[in-house]
DNA sequence: ATAAGTGCAAAACATTTGCAGGCTT
DNA sequence: AAGCCTGCAAATGTTTTGCACTTAT
């Protein structure tokens, strides 16, 4: 799992040009930290207090900025837009199909299961997304 | 693998008290046919010749149909819009990071792999949708 | 005949871009 | 001081919706 702390972070952007602004800082560490998979709209919901101004053009910027450090992809369009996840080690997002709550979840036989097929399939992966739908216990 | 033929789809639409338009019959066909994902806009070109006056919207009305018989799911957003895949049996998308095309792969093992997880984690999956992302030999 | 579908145009929504002023280094 | 960043507004792009007309049953 990609365990980022500020000044990790602060280093990290830094290495590349890119300024630690404090709106950045907290969009990157609200992605990075958070369980579920927030939307843009999510980021903003959050952040609206501390950041009264923030705009939503800021985060899709600081997205685009995470996508090239490759600390975030892409999960998958929904309605209300694209979610995003912090690249941790291989897991898998449990969806639900009626509320749309996303969960991670690893098992320890994951990475052989998983070294199995890509060996298989004879590809260099250079990421993989895993999802399951089923319902939750809220939803059913 | 779902192979559906014209008689069998029309069947299927009528049960639900779908009608079975020429429209809706090519987006269908075009689509279950398709080995890549297309996007709306990639089906609206591959039928605008037989039907110049098809429009977004009825090809949009028409993949709510398939998601609602649960003959098709979407892929992920790219850039241009959502992409498609028929609900096949289980298998893995091959995805591209260059050009974004996207190739149907399937392994011997992959029902047993995925079964053992799917029984570790303990949920009653309704889908599950495996993306690897890799870079294709042309794009190399 | 009836109910549902098509396709246009407009609305709603999501994402990107340009740019003037502000902040990080 | 220089250059990158923010956030507004406008542009672009995608998806949904309303409605008059048409078509499948």
């Amino acid at each position: 799992v990609i365990q980022i702390n500020r000044n990790e972070l602060i280093a990290k952007l830094r290495e590349t040009g890119i300024k630690a602004t404090p709106q950045r800082l907290a969009i990157c560490e609200e992605i990075l930290s958070r369980k579920d998979h927030p939307t843009v709209e999510l980021i903003h919901l959050s952040l609206e207090k501390k950041f009264p101004t923030l705009s939503r053009a800021t985060i899709y910027k600081t997205l685009q900025v995470l996508k090239k450090l490759a600390l975030i992809q892409e999960v998958e369009s929904t309605e209300g837009g694209i979610r995003f996840d912090p690249k941790k080690d291989l897991h898998v997002n449990l969806i639900c199909v009626k509320c749309g709550t996303i969960q991670d979840v690893t098992t320890d036989s994951l990475p052989q299961l998983w070294s199995t097929l890509i060996t298989e399939i004879g590809v260099k992966p250079q990421g993989q997304l895993l999802n399951v739908y089923y319902t939750c216990k809220k939803c059913k």
